[in-house]
DNA sequence: GGGAGCACATGAGCTA
DNA sequence: TAGCTCATGTGCTCCC
């Protein structure tokens, strides 16, 4: 073999490595991104969840509340847990209002028009 | 100089090297079990409130619904945000309700004995 | 000096 | 193969 072809096969081989190592660099760089910007988008969320909860929650007592991520998804979950059951006990205040309405109504129908409306209340359940 | 000495130094210096690595080994694994235990923490929260989102949510149309921490927490947003309007909705349903109640048995007070509670419903606010 | 929280880079695994 | 999500380890920064 000569020295000339051994060269070549180094320069060759060098540029290769250059080539892949360069790929390389490409794909980790890109990937770098794309996991910053999902990270962001999750810690958005997150803080976003702190912002929505009720003050009784932020409010520590003695000072300012500590609201790192542990903390703000826990207390957004028992709030989701105390929202549900709100909106279950104005579901079944609602219903027995209604009816008693519809009684009432129902009393004075006999001679008086009826004088509200007894559509029976049907709302969105978020839960 | 003596050789003994410097062997003495040899050995004083690679002992403490010795402590050193050891005590950076064991603050490290040690932070790293602690690290782990939080995200274990955040992980376990976002299922939590995976599992708590209504079925309107979770299913997606045509197929599965992919459940990823990005998207648990944008539908944990939105869900909060419908959940405290209903419950706003609800209160205003509930105060209209109350107030024609009111003035029903305010009617009929003249001859008749009030047959309903009057009293103003008074619920949590947990938004 | 040591614990807690956070952002980051990186490799592994899954799916189109 | 390319793209996306995830878990892990590690360094940095506060705060005790």
């Amino acid at each position: 073999m000569s020295q000339e072809t051994g060269d070549e096969d180094d320069f060759a081989a060098q540029a290769n490595l250059q080539a892949i190592m360069e790929k390389r660099r490409r794909r980790r760089e890109s990937h770098n991104a794309v996991e910053r910007r999902r990270r962001d988008n999750i810690n958005d969320r997150i803080q976003e969840l702190g912002t929505l909860l009720p003050e009784s929650m932020t409010a520590e007592e003695g000072g300012v509340a500590r609201l790192n991520k542990g903390t703000i998804l826990r207390k957004s979950v028992e709030q989701i847990r105390m929202m549900q059951k709100d909106l279950r006990d104005y579901q079944q205040r609602v219903r027995e209002l209604e009816e008693t309405l519809n009684q009432l109504n129902h009393q004075n129908s006999s001679r008086r028009a009826r004088n509200t409306t007894t559509t029976t209340t049907r709302m969105q359940q978020h839960v």
